[in-house]
DNA sequence: CATCCGACATTTT
DNA sequence: AAAATGTCGGATG
């Protein structure tokens, strides 16, 4: 049983009426239980339930039908019953055949539904059927489960007032929505007195959220109002304190509440929000409330692991090494405390502030560490000052009003937590209502404005660190506006810049604001601004003033605890004004000190390889494969090639075998019609081809590009169509990392090379065995692009720039003789593909040494020996190519 | 004309 | 659900 049966099963089980006997059956059988059991269970002689009427399957789940609209009580029962605990019970669930209400026993996390939607909720249930959720250790469950039943609330209520999820009315609900978060901390934290919120829920609210609005607009008001200007209140709403700070003082519309909706509030309320994690639950709301993000779901936060990444080699680490220096003389503490308070942090893309709040907790943590140590060694000249750390030095700037506003309401609640911790050691603190000024932040577009204005330059005695981690759009997925911010930053500036991703404006921004300051700056960023072309367009104009790399984490994947990940490899790069201190490169948990960090993250020299359209060391011309741009109508598989030779064997001559990289490395077959010129009235003889020909013509004629509909056209024709030749050497565009060799494949006339293919036309063989080298990969790896981490070969940037020796004729005799044995050693393993081949646990020994060979022959020609690693490989090839764009620049 | 790219997309396990 | 691994079309220079 995988998880899409447990789906299918709950869409099959549940689509009927309710029935309080067959449905804890129905569940049973939903989650993978065996035949024999289910009997068991249906006889009754398996049922360990203690509650009458209840249903209980031993360490799966108990079961109670609940009375109508009762739901929430008969939860409460199946939590309660002793059977629950002793059976191991994983899920409680009730229903009366209206709504559902269920508990994870394990995780707590509570799911409330319509009996209808229960078939959309199977992922609840997916433990029963032995699928873990994913949970990560190293951060807190309780951030999450807020989360999701804050996300649980946003969607009922919309669901119950769908007015308020139109766009005009968004400010409003990200506004009630961060009013209820207050509410909801203030309460459990002694800003508000005790449960105050929670019970002006129970007792006000109504049994199924009827009166809701009502007491939380009372609620509201009072909080926005003096107690002296109150009228037209009910009295209880007098417990409530003014809170201004701006948080209440901007109307304060309540939505109507439904029973979900209500049940989710309250189930939040229930939650201890003391021991919630500002940083990580202010964007997840705010991912939750904003259009754009609601999509990703908290996709793009910052997990606080990931933060510590850049700000720790940023500023953090730097600081602890002055308190260790410092710790034995409270004059120097004192200076180390009046450094701290000059500290200023910027995120120029803060979202809802958790860079900023992360670097404030961390600031104030190491201050209190401090005061406490001064106490040790100087008592008696306690400090006057409650905390030097000021929120006013935490600056950021944020497009969305709803992630500006929590960024405040965040930062808020970080310095609440702060002063707790410092009261526990030092029993003082001062009083949190009414609010103070917070942290600045500036609700705008980044990229347009000047950040100068934002976070003033440091003076003399201050520092200024910026941090944070921009949004990451490859230049496809750019918007008008941001192209347009784009040509903003760049324009004039850096050529070539529109190909860049837009994190890359952030970059040139903090390289442009540090310069010459006492400041420096990290940024998250997708890996692609660290490889192939971004590498050689954007670095140089980032280095190139005097800027350089201070630290760099290489390529990792990014992991927070959403439910969906963004699917994207990230680097972290460190950029600062020259200096003499170490620079620091960390790597899967290692950190190496590197004499200098380059474009491609690596410790060597600043060399940058450029594409060019010709190879520089007068290899073979390589050329782009062949896209289809058909919509898929030029194209057959196996079975479509034998339906139309059958009804009209004469197109025989108009088929070829199709190849892009899955046909090279996993050998799978497909064809397409390929129909030269002269060829064109033969094919439209043919129907069924004619009809295919018309079909792309229309698929092109719509589609977005000047140049698709040019090719409409010619619509029997691939946009490209080389010239007829003998043979092709084919090199697949994108490939995994993880085999030892590029794949590589040399085949006949009869095979078309896709544009997922690269294609040496009529090449000699040499060319193969250069190609399926170690030294090429390594090239290939450094210098091209990536998909992910996976392996991208360009002939531009590869092919065209990858040194080699004047080879002389005996050398290239040889080299065709090695690419002819590891083809000949393929063919002795037919049929097994490149895939199996490859496979770096499963290669044949015969096939590894082939290459061996091959490698070693190669690499003699370079240096008259086998290179001893990569690293000399590395080496060596950039020194060649330096050198050759040294001559070529002489010459020139 | 000729590409490099994808806070991915789709398949495999 | 997580891991593996390469489609397809196009904005850009």
């Amino acid at each position: 049983m995988n998880v899409v049966d447990v789906g299918e099963a709950f869409g099959r089980l549940f689509a009927g009426d309710f029935d309080p006997k067959a449905f804890p059956i129905a569940l049973a059988e939903a989650i993978g239980t065996s035949n024999a059991n289910i009997s068991k269970l249906k006889s009754g002689a398996m049922n360990r339930s203690d509650l009458p009427g209840g249903t209980l399957l031993n360490g799966k789940f108990h079961f109670l039908p609940a009375e109508s609209g009762k739901t929430e009580e008969a939860l409460e029962t199946l939590c309660e019953s002793k059977a629950t605990k002793t059976r191991k019970v994983r899920v409680a669930i009730t229903t009366d055949g209206t709504a559902v209400a269920a508990r994870d026993m394990k995780s707590g996390e509570a799911r409330f539904c319509d009996y209808a939607e229960l078939k959309d909720n199977f992922g609840f249930f997916l433990p029963l059927a032995g699928f873990e959720r994913f949970k990560a250790a190293d951060e807190n469950p309780v951030d999450i489960r807020a989360t999701s039943h804050l996300a649980k609330l946003y969607d009922a209520l919309i669901k119950a007032n769908p007015e308020w999820g139109k766009d005009e009315n968004r400010h409003v609900m990200n506004q009630f929505m961060t009013r209820i978060v207050f509410c909801l901390f203030a309460e459990d934290t002694g800003i508000l007195p005790d449960n105050l919120f929670a019970r002006c829920l129970t007792d006000y609210g109504g049994n199924a959220g009827e009166t809701a609005q009502e007491a939380i607009l009372a609620a509201f008001t009072a909080m926005a109002t003096p107690p002296d200007k109150r009228n037209g209140l009910p009295k209880w709403a007098d417990d409530f304190p003014y809170v201004n700070g701006g948080l209440f003082s901007e109307g304060n519309a309540v939505p109507v509440f439904s029973r979900t909706a209500f049940q989710y509030l309250k189930e939040a309320a229930g939650m201890d929000w003391k021991e919630i994690n500002p940083d990580i639950f202010g964007s997840m709301i705010q991912s939750i409330a904003d259009p754009k993000a609601r999509s990703e779901l908290g996709m793009h936060y910052t997990s606080v692991p990931n933060i510590l990444k850049v700000i720790g080699p940023l500023f953090l680490d730097d600081l602890d090494e002055a308190i260790e220096k410092a710790w034995t003389k409270a004059s120097a503490l004192r200076a180390v405390l009046q450094r701290i308070s000059k500290i200023r942090v910027f995120d120029p893309a803060c979202g809802s502030g958790n860079f900023l709040v992360v670097s404030y907790r961390e600031l104030r943590d190491r201050e209190i560490r401090i005061l406490k140590r001064l106490e040790e060694i100087d008592p008696g000249h306690a400090m006057e000052m409650f905390s030097a750390v000021s929120l006013s030095n935490f600056h950021g700037i944020e497009i969305t009003d709803f992630a500006a506003e929590t960024a405040k309401l965040a930062l808020f609640i970080a310095e609440y937590q702060a002063n707790a911790r410092f009261a526990d050691v030092f029993g003082r603190m001062p009083p949190a209502l009414p609010l103070r000024d917070g942290g600045h932040i500036v609700r705008d577009n980044a990229l347009r404005v000047n950040w100068d204005a934002v976070c003033p330059p440091p003076d003399l005695l201050e520092e200024v660190y910026i941090a944070g981690n921009p949004p990451f759009l490859g230049k496809a997925q750019q918007d008008a506006g941001q192209k347009a911010d784009m040509d903003h930053v760049f324009d004039g500036e850096v050529q070539n810049y529109r190909a860049f991703d837009l994190v890359a404006a952030w970059y040139f921004k903090a390289a442009n604001y540090i310069k010459k300051r006492n400041a420096s700056a990290a940024l998250v960023a997708t890996n692609s601004i660290c490889q192939g072309a971004s590498s050689a367009n954007l670095w140089p104009h980032l280095l190139g003033q005097n800027i350089e790399i201070g630290f760099a984490h290489r390529s990792f994947k990014w992991r927070n605890n959403a439910a969906a990940n963004a699917a994207v490899i990230c680097v972290i790069v460190g950029m600062r004004n020259p200096k003499h201190s170490a620079k620091r490169l960390f790597h899967d948990g290692m950190e190496i000190l590197a004499k200098n960090i380059n474009p491609y993250l690596i410790d060597a020299q600043n060399t940058v390889v450029r594409s060019v359209g010709r190879s520089i060391f007068g290899l073979p011309f390589m050329a782009f494969g062949c896209m289809p741009y058909d919509a898929g109508n030029l194209l057959l598989s196996p079975e479509e090639k034998v339906q139309l030779m059958d009804v009209a064997p004469e197109a025989q001559p108009l088929i070829k075998r199709f190849m892009g990289s899955q046909e090279v490395v996993r050998g799978i077959e497909r064809y397409c019609l390929w129909i030269s010129d002269d060829q064109l009235a033969d094919a439209n003889a043919i129907p069924e081809v004619s009809e295919k020909i018309e079909a792309t013509r229309t698929a092109r004629l719509n589609m977005k590009d000047k140049a698709g509909i040019a090719l409409a056209d010619r619509p029997h024709q691939f946009r490209e169509h080389p010239a007829p030749h003998s043979h092709a050497i084919l090199v697949p565009s994108v490939t995994s990392e993880r085999r030892p060799y590029l794949p590589v494949e040399r085949v006949g006339a009869d095979v078309v090379a896709s544009n997922l293919n690269q294609v040496l036309y009529d090449a000699p063989d040499w060319c193969l065995a250069l190609i399926a080298s170690k030294l090429h990969l390594v090239w290939i790896a450094t210098v091209c692009g990536k998909l992910k981490s996976d392996f991208r070969y360009s002939s531009t940037l590869g092919w065209n720039t990858f040194p080699v020796p004047d080879f002389t004729d005996e050398q290239k005799a040889s080299l065709e003789e090695s690419a002819r044995e590891i083809l000949l050693v393929r063919a002795d393993h037919h049929p097994k593909t490149i895939a199996q081949l490859y496979d770096p646990k499963k290669m044949p020994d015969d096939l590894r040494q082939a290459h061996r060979r091959n490698d070693v022959l190669l690499e003699s020609m370079y240096i008259g020996r086998p290179f001893r690693n990569d690293t000399e490989r590395l080496e060596h090839l950039f020194k060649r190519y330096a050198d050759r764009v040294a001559a070529m620049k002489k010459g020139a």
